[in-house]
RNA sequence: GCGAUCGUAGCUCAGUUGGUUAGAGCGCCGGUUUGUGGUACCGGAGGUCGAGGGUUCGAACCCCUUCGAUCGCCCCA
């Protein structure tokens, strides 16, 4: 890519957008290959959904004054004049495809689903414009049963993938309805009392989504959270036996959490369970996955009452908590050391491969070096075609003995030798 | 949206108080050596020092703007 004295400028690649590559991108389908395997065994069924949706479809569910919302979506009109938005999230263009699909007839549902999303945010470590998330969500189930399932089904996951090491599962109640409406008042009451003492952050925050105070980083606002109403105050009879399923749930099935009386969540449409995987090691960004009950979605897209449970993980950030993973190393390699043997070498890797063993062919460049860069790629076995006293050499060498596909290595280069003869 | 740090070959970086044709290692390409060998030596390609403007006799280095990255805030997965 010499371009010298050109006078076409290329273009860059969008703000928080990414271009994944080699051991980045193994990992980053490590994770979703993980994903698919673990979702099967719970038997998560996988759907796979528009990236862009009428705007009303987030609107009205994530809740006007949230941020996702009021500045990050990504909306645009189309050449009719509608107007459309990329994902921010997709646990609200699920729900319309459950209603628009009359997914009611399969409820209780357990679906799955991956890909990219967009929020136009302040890219940093763990945040990009465009980002992916696999997600998992339990449509048209109101038993705390579906919340434990999920939970283990998130446990399990981030087991398999070797990171649940220095993650712990934050858990809280957001109550029913009622409950947490009732919280909701309790607690702007307390701190409109205190006010002009909050952060500017909060002071205002106490108007959009007072609930985030309780989370907020902010010293000044510290000794006021330590006093709040707690949710646990406020909780009905039945939210509380809820909460207490859900507990006793994960304890049966061996996932380890704590109570975390302050996690909240920041769009309007959760109750009940809210919960987070939380690590230390990602900096600003900890959340490794999360989610929640969201009983009244279904509704606020102008559906029946419909309950359900889900979570969303981001996969950027799992993929740097896995770190690099190898690239598939070539099982045999097969260089033509000589311009006479190209088409046989080539002919020979195509039959590796077609036996299913991971080859790579070397046979362009300085033939003099092509021996040193094959073996440079560490290969286990390696097959040398080449010339001597114009008579055609053919060597298959085992570098590592006992690999995996040695058999059929040997077996592949014998037939190969026969054929040549 | 706010604050801070950073931006030199494909990669990792050096570049002294602004001073003649901007360097190294690795990688890449080629030659010699070796001739069953991942060696050693020699050579080569590749940079408008992120971009634009300014100060100066002179800028990779100082100033402004802009783009991007990183780290916080915010938000969230």
């Amino acid at each position: 890519m010499s371009s010298k004295t050109s006078a076409i400028e290329t273009p860059q690649a969008i703000r928080g957008t990414q271009d994944i590559f080699g051991p980045d991108a193994e990992a980053f389908g490590f994770v979703v290959e993980t994903f698919e395997r673990v979702r099967k065994l719970y038997r998560f069924r996988r759907v796979e959904m528009p990236v862009f949706e009428k705007t009303a479809v987030f609107s009205r569910s994530l809740g006007e004054t949230t941020d996702v919302v009021s500045k990050e979506m990504y909306s645009f009109e189309d050449r009719g004049g509608e107007s459309l938005t990329l994902r921010p999230e997709f646990t609200a263009g699920l729900a319309r495809a459950y209603l628009t699909n009359g997914w009611q007839q399969y409820a209780p549902v357990k679906l799955a689903t991956h890909g990219p999303l967009f929020r136009y945010e302040r890219p940093q470590k763990g945040r990009y414009r465009q980002f992916h998330q696999i997600d998992a969500e339990i449509v048209g189930a109101a038993e705390p049963q579906a919340d434990v399932e999920l939970l283990v089904l998130a446990d399990q996951l981030l087991k398999e993938l070797g990171i649940a090491d220095g993650v712990t599962l934050q858990l809280n109640t957001l109550g029913d309805a009622p409950s947490r409406e009732a919280w909701r008042v309790a607690l702007i009451d307390y701190f409109r009392a205190h006010r002009a003492e909050l952060s500017e952050d909060s002071q205002d925050r106490l108007e959009r989504n007072p609930l985030r105070i309780l989370d907020s980083k902010d010293p000044r606002d510290k000794p006021f959270t330590a006093d709040a109403p707690k949710i646990d105050n406020y909780l009905s009879a039945e939210a509380q036996d809820f909460f207490g399923r859900v507990t006793a749930g994960l304890d049966a099935a061996g996932v380890a959490w704590t109570r975390a009386p302050a996690l909240v969540r920041g769009l309007d449409y959760y109750r009940h369970t809210a919960f987070e995987f939380v690590t230390d090691r990602l900096g600003a960004q900890g959340t490794v996955l999360g989610g929640g009950r969201y009983d009244g979605l279904i509704e606020a897209l102008g559906g029946p009452h419909t309950p359900a449970v889900g979570w969303a993980a981001g996969i950027e950030r799992l993929a740097m908590l896995v770190g690099e993973k190898g690239e598939a190393r070539a099982y045999v390699i097969v260089v033509a050391e000589n311009a006479e043997q190209e088409v046989a070498a080539l002919r020979l890797v195509s039959q590796f491969r077609r036996a299913g063993v991971c080859a790579e062919i070397v046979a362009t460049g300085s033939p003099r070096k092509r021996f040193d860069r094959a073996k440079k790629l560490n290969p286990a076995a390696l097959v040398s075609l080449d010339v001597r006293d114009g008579a055609p050499t053919r060597s298959l060498r085992v570098l590592e003995a006992g690999f995996a596909a040695a058999d059929r290595v040997s077996a592949v280069f014998d037939a190969f030798v026969a054929e040549q003869q």
